[in-house]
RNA sequence: UGCCGAAUAGUAUAACGGUAGUACGACAGACUCUGACUCUGUUUGUCUUGGUUCGAAUCCAGGUUCGGCAACCA
């Protein structure tokens, strides 16, 4: 059924693997965030990558945590983690953490430092960085580059037994101090550090660095295909040497390029800013494209997995247009989501000629694509609401809505026609007064006119209230990681604009949070968590294409 | 001026020596009891210079541009 694609360049390997029987055409990847953050649209691209690759070639995928990092890790974020990738829809093989393997790793570093490969250093961090020189210049050993092999066995020992000092030593392996690499001029395996583990607690004091934890964690689990972005490509030859030297399971590394969406930032040091500096309202302010911040704007598990599908995967870099992730989500929610009618900025209609005290119960459509939807129950009256932008004094060519002598429908009803409107003493138009046709009703229209526009309205005895959470895009320029000055100053101030008091249909009063629907006109709505039994909340999960909006916009 | 990547419409992504295609966006139109959806159409592209070849986005060489790399972060 899914319609014909091209292998992407991983699917390729994996293919020619498969093909050459390489690991007997066994294919297991992993997805290894650090606990330090929340996950975010850029880790679902990988998250995504990772699952279904296995899915499609019948492996599986571990869930493992790279933990090495202790003073910046927290088992909050390992929670949120498990729940963001359950809830897009995946289930890892095993969930694992590289602090399971702390002894293994351990030991590996002494099988290095028995092989004079490895050496414990006591130079300060600025003396490493000068000894190892520049791109340009060869790096010089330090002292301790030269110490024996049992030497450097107790002083490893004695690092463990906790002896020293945070940062007094360090374990380096015996590189190439000449590499035009610098990641394989004697790069840093394990350092000091006096800090309770969100895991093994204060089992240890000194913890590897992520090279020489991530290859050696992918080859204990016998990953075959192990992916990351591409800044880790000059890590490769380190991840193959530390395998080659122990001698272990041949994992591979391949890297594709990590996303960027325009408007938007995908750092998580400059998200977790945003939260701790209460920019927004936190991780899952639904303006953040933290996946806990989609799921609450509304976003839907497929969406998310759709969008990953579409920007696909290659080695160069890319901005991803923030439209995609929106047409994801509005060609989702067309299909499935229920009709209702909102009116988010009201303004009165009074039906001269419709009785005061009649109350008509008429059928609307719950979902015109959906064959089986169903109809529901819209009481209609006198007094009613509609949008003020539906209503101009003095209209506009081409505006199919009402104005004075403008005739429009009124969803699943009559055919009005405004005869005169009120306003108040500084200018707002208070009320309009609207004759209607009686035999203009929708399902049995004999009036034989017909009207351009058709707009939503509520009547007012049985709207009801609800706050209504309008979201933008929460920068105003499209590479804000990129642009000059503090990242911050580029937020847009109208990221979020709350609307107290929205009327409703009442209907909608059986929302429950987390539904969905389309305000008809008016976009794709959900209903938040901080709603009360007493008032519901909306958060605006994506508006509908505005033709109209567009229109008035070029003059 | 070291090493490693990458360059195809506005943005992504195909074409694997043989007609440069698709999606999103934009624009124009049709339809419409949502100015939505749907449908139709239009516009715009192989970084550059050489070379190999009957034929090059694809292979080769030089150049240009962009990105990454010298954390006791991952």
């Amino acid at each position: 059924m899914s319609e014909e694609r091209s292998l992407n360049f991983i699917e390729q390997i994996i293919e020619e693997d498969i093909a050459a029987g390489t690991h007997g055409g066994r294919v297991l990847t992993r997805f290894p965030p650090e606990p330090n953050g929340y996950l975010h649209i850029g880790h679902a691209k990988s998250i995504c990558l990772n699952f279904s690759l296995a899915q499609k070639y019948g492996g599986k995928t571990n869930l493992r945590f790279d933990d090495t990092n202790p003073v910046k890790e927290d088992v909050e974020y390992v929670d949120s983690i498990k729940e963001d990738i359950k809830w897009l829809g995946f289930e890892w093989a095993q969930e694992l953490y590289a602090s399971d393997y702390f002894e293994q790793l351990y030991q590996f570093a002494v099988q290095l430092i028995e092989k004079d490969l490895a050496y414990v250093d006591e130079a300060t961090p600025e003396q490493i960085a000068a000894a190892k020189g520049s791109p340009t210049v060869p790096g010089t050993p330090t002292p301790a580059r030269s110490r024996s092999i049992a030497d450097n066995l107790d002083l490893f020992a004695r690092m463990r037994k906790g002896e020293f000092k945070d940062g007094e030593k360090v374990l380096r392996a015996k590189g190439d101090l000449a590499s035009p690499n610098m990641h394989l001029r004697d790069p840093l395996m394990y350092r000091i550090k006096h800090a309770h583990h969100h895991r093994t607690g204060d089992a240890w004091c000194i913890y590897p660095m992520y090279d020489f934890a991530h290859g050696q964690s992918d080859s204990i689990e016998q990953i075959t295909h192990s992916i990351c972005t591409l800044e880790f490509i000059p890590h490769r030859p380190l991840y193959d040497w530390f395998i080659a030297q122990l001698g272990i399971f041949p994992s591979h590394q391949y890297e594709f390029a990590r996303l960027n969406m325009s408007y938007t930032i995908m750092s998580k040091r400059k998200l977790i800013q945003l939260v701790q500096e209460g920019h927004v309202r936190g991780w899952d302010d639904p303006r953040m494209p933290t996946i806990s911040g989609l799921r609450r704007r509304g976003f839907t598990p497929a969406s998310v997995r759709m969008f990953c599908e579409r920007i696909g995967v290659q080695k160069r870099d890319n901005l991803i247009d923030f439209s995609l992730l929106e047409f994801c989500i509005r060609e989702e929610l067309n299909k499935t989501a229920p009709r209702v009618m909102a009116v988010l900025d009201p303004v009165k209609v009074v039906i001269t000629n419709y009785p005061a005290d009649k109350v008509e119960i008429l059928q609307a459509e719950n979902n015109p694509e959906e064959e089986n939807s169903g109809t529901r129950e819209v009481p209609f009256s006198n007094t009613l609401y509609i949008e003020r932008e539906d209503f101009m004094e003095v209209p506009a060519k081409k505006f199919f809505r009402l104005g004075p002598g403008l005739a429009v429908r009124l969803k699943y009803a009559y055919v009005v026609q405004c005869e005169t409107f009120e306003k108040d003493a500084s200018g707002n138009i208070t009320t309009i007064f609207c004759r209607y046709l009686p035999e203009s009703k929708s399902g049995n229209d004999t009036s034989g006119l017909s009207v351009k526009g058709t707009i939503h309205w509520v009547s007012a005895a049985h709207a009801h209230q609800a706050e209504v959470r309008l979201y933008d895009r929460l920068f105003s320029v499209a590479e804000p990681g990129n642009e000059e000055g503090d990242f911050k100053s580029f937020l847009n101030p109208d990221s979020l604009q709350v609307v107290e008091n929205a009327l409703i249909e009442p209907a909608l009063t059986k929302a429950r949070a987390g539904d969905r629907f389309q305000f008809l006109r008016k976009g794709y709505f959900t209903v938040d968590v901080d709603s009360s039994p007493e008032k519901l909340v909306f958060n605006r999960i994506v508006t509908l294409k505005d033709t109209w909006a567009k229109e008035t916009k070029k003059s």
